[in-house]
DNA sequence: TATTGGCACTCAATACATGAGAGTGCTAAT
DNA sequence: ATTAGCACTCTCATGTATTGAGTGCCAATA
C-alpha cells in the first residue's frame, strides 16, 4: 500500500526519532542525502504516511513520530539490523563463562550484561519445566529432632527446609529412609505426585513425606526473575517529568514485568518476539515495548526479555537479545 | 546547654517536619498548644537554636529545617518512640509465620514487610558465618559424566555445582564417595580448609575434592540481599524533581545500599543503630539515613536495614526495626 | 503531473514581569 | 522576658510577550 519512497521516508523517521527521541521535521528528513527531495514534497508524503496511521503528530506544528503501527512495520521489514561485532560476541561469551558460583548467579550476571549491551531493563526469568521430577533426596541431621530435608529437581532446582520431627534421630537412622526413597526415584520415573503414595509406607514420620510433596510441588511455580538496568533507562529523555519517571518505577517491578511478560504469547525457544506498545494489553505499559526470546530445550526453558521505550534501538537490541539466548541455550546444553 | 524551652522547640520542629516535609515557621509553631508563647518569642529561640547548629535556613524567608545534629539530638534525647500495637506485631508475625520456601524467601518476605510498615526502602542480608564449616556432601548422577554436587554447611547454605568427570560413574559409585567425606565431616569439626588434605586421598577424581572445596569457600563473601521499597519511598514529597529522583534511583541499587551497610559500625545482634545524613560517610547518600540493626547470634548473623531521607520517621521506625530484628533471631533460634 | 518555493498560520517553549504571600529580623513597647 | 508591629526578603504562581520550529497549502515551475 505504501510506495517505495514512503517507506524509505519512514524508515528515516523512525531512524532518526529512535536516535534522537525529537520528533523528526521534513527539514530534517529533506537535509538527508537518502532522500533528494525538498522539505514541501516530503511534506506531502509525511501526510499520506499519517492518513495510513503509521505515523502521528503530537500537534500541528511538531515533527513526526512513528505510531505503533509505524514501528511494527519498521521492525517487520523496513530496519536494518545491526549485527554484533565479533569483539562483542567474544566480550560477552567471555563474561558468561566467568561465573564460578551457581546456577542463578550466572542468570542474575546474564541479566546485567544483557541491560547493559542494550541499554534498556533486562529481565532473565529461571527455567522451568512443564514436568518436574525429583531427581534426589537427602536428610542431613543438624541437631537432635532439627533435620534439614534437601530436595534435587530434574531440572537443577534445589529445595531445602528444615523440619522438626516428632523424636530425636540419629544421622544413620535418616541415610535408609534417604536410599529407600532414592531407589524408588531411580525405578520410576514418574511425575512428583504419583509416586507420593509409594513412598508414604517406608517412612513412619509422616512429616519427611510430606515435606517433600510440598517442596516439589511447591518449586514448580517458583522460576525466579533476575532485573537489571532500571536505573539507565530513567536516563532516557522520555523521562524528563516527575510523574512519568515515577510511574515508570512503581511499574517496572519485578511483579509487574513478570505479569506482562508470562501473559505475551508464548515464545518458542529460538525464536524472538517483540511486542510494541499497546500490542502486549498491558495498559499500564502502553509506551513500553518487550523483546522476548527464551533459552533452554523443549523440557526446560527460560525466557530473556528486555523492555524499553517504544523508542527503542530495535535494530541493535533484537540481535543482541537472540544472541544472547542462543549462547544461553549453548551454554546450558553443554552443562547437561 | 539547651534550655529545656529550647528542646522542646527543637522536638516539635522535627516531628513538624517530619510529618509535613514543610520548613517550619515560628507562627505554625506558636500555634500549637504545647508552647504558650508568641511567635515572636520562637523566632528568638529559633535563632538560639540556628547558632548551635540544631536547625538551618534554606532562605531568608523561609521556615526551619532541622541540621543533622538536630536529628541526632533529636532521636537520641527527644523523640518520643512510637511503640508497635498488638496487632501490629500479632500481623508482621503472622505474616513471617506464613512462609512455606525457603530460608530466602523468608529473608525476602522480611523485606517487604519491613518495607511496608516503616515506608521506607527495607534490606535484608543473608546471615554470614564467621567460621563456616561443611556439614554435608552429596554426589547425585545425572547422566554418566555428569554428577550434581550438593553441599550444606553448617549455617545452611546450600551449594551446588555441576560437576563433568573424567570417566562415567554410576551411582552407586558415587555414594561411598560422599558417605566418606560426610565421616570425616562428623568427626572432625575443623574448618573448610583443614579437611581438605584429609578427604584428598580417599577418591581419586580430583575434580570433585577441588569443588567441594571451592563452593565451600566461595559462598562465605556470598550473602544474597534483598530489597524493596523503592517505589514507595519515591513518593515522598522530596522528589519532586527530575534529578533529585534519578539521582536517588541510581543510588538505591544493591551493591551501593549494602557499601553503605557493610562499611557502616559493626552492629552487634540485639541492638539498633542510626546513621543520620553526613554521618555514614558516604557522600552520595548525604541526604539519607538508615536504620541498622542486626538478627541471629553470636554465630551466623545478618543484617536489617531501613533507608529513607533524613526526614524519615524515626519514632515509629526505630521501634519497628528493632521488633522485626528480635523477632526474626526468635524466629532463627527456634529453627536451630 | 510531480516537484518545489514561498508564505501564512499554529503552537510549544522560553523568558520576563508582576503580585501575592509567607516568613523572618529587628525594634520599640509592655 | 515577652510581644506587637512593621519593613524587608525571597519564593512561588500567574500572566504576558516573544521566539522559532514546523506544518499546510497554494501558486509557480520543470
Amino acid at each position: 500500500m505504501l510506495t517505495q519512497r514512503q517507506e524509505a521516508i519512514l524508515e528515516l523517521v523512525v531512524d532518526e526519532y529512535i536516535e534522537s527521541a525529537i520528533p523528526v521535521s521534513s527539514r530534517l528528513l529533506a537535509s538527508r542525502q537518502e532522500l533528494p527531495l525538498s522539505s514541501a514534497t516530503i511534506r506531502n508524503e509525511l501526510v499520506q504516511l499519517e492518513e495510513n496511521g503509521y505515523i502521528t503528530h503530537p500537534y500541528t506544528s511538531a515533527g513526526r513520530i512513528p505510531s505503533d503501527l509505524g514501528y511494527r512495520h519498521y521492525v517487520e521489514s523496513l530496519m536494518d539490523e545491526k549485527p554484533l561485532s565479533f569483539d562483542e560476541m567474544r566480550t560477552i561469551e567471555h563474561q558468561l563463562h566467568q561465573v564460578n558460583g551457581g546456577f542463578d548467579q550466572w542468570l542474575s550476571l546474564t541479566a546485567t550484561i544483557l541491560a547493559t549491551t542494550v541499554s534498556g531493563i533486562a529481565m532473565v526469568i529461571r527455567p522451568s519445566v512443564e514436568v518436574t521430577s525429583l531427581k534426589h533426596v537427602q536428610l542431613v541431621e543438624l541437631n537432635g529432632t532439627s533435620v534439614m530435608l534437601v530436595v534435587v529437581m530434574n531440572n537443577g532446582f534445589i529445595g531445602q527446609k528444615i523440619l522438626n520431627l516428632s523424636r530425636p534421630y540419629l544421622q544413620s537412622e535418616l541415610n535408609p529412609y534417604a536410599e529407600a526413597i532414592n531407589q524408588i526415584l531411580k525405578k520410576t520415573n514418574t511425575r512428583s505426585d504419583e509416586y507420593y503414595e509409594t513412598i508414604n509406607n517406608k517412612i513412619d514420620d509422616t512429616i519427611i513425606i510430606e515435606a517433600i510433596f510440598q517442596l516439589s510441588i511447591n518449586h514448580q511455580g517458583q522460576n525466579e526473575a533476575y532485573l537489571d538496568g532500571l536505573s539507565t533507562v530513567l536516563n532516557q529523555p522520555e523521562f524528563t517529568n516527575v510523574n512519568q519517571m515515577r510511574e515508570a518505577v512503581e511499574n517496572l517491578d519485578e511483579y509487574h514485568l513478570r505479569m506482562l511478560i508470562e501473559h505475551s504469547p508464548k515464545v518458542e525457544p529460538g525464536t524472538t518476539h517483540v511486542l510494541i506498545g499497546e500490542e502486549h494489553g498491558d495498559e499500564l505499559m502502553s509506551e513500553w515495548s518487550v523483546i522476548i526470546s527464551s533459552f533452554g530445550d523443549n523440557v526446560s526453558n527460560g525466557t530473556v526479555a528486555v523492555l524499553g521505550p517504544k523508542r527503542m534501538d530495535y535494530p541493535r537490541s533484537i540481535p543482541r537479545v537472540r544472541y544472547i539466548a542462543k549462547l544461553m541455550s549453548a551454554l546450558m546444553h553443554e552443562v547437561r
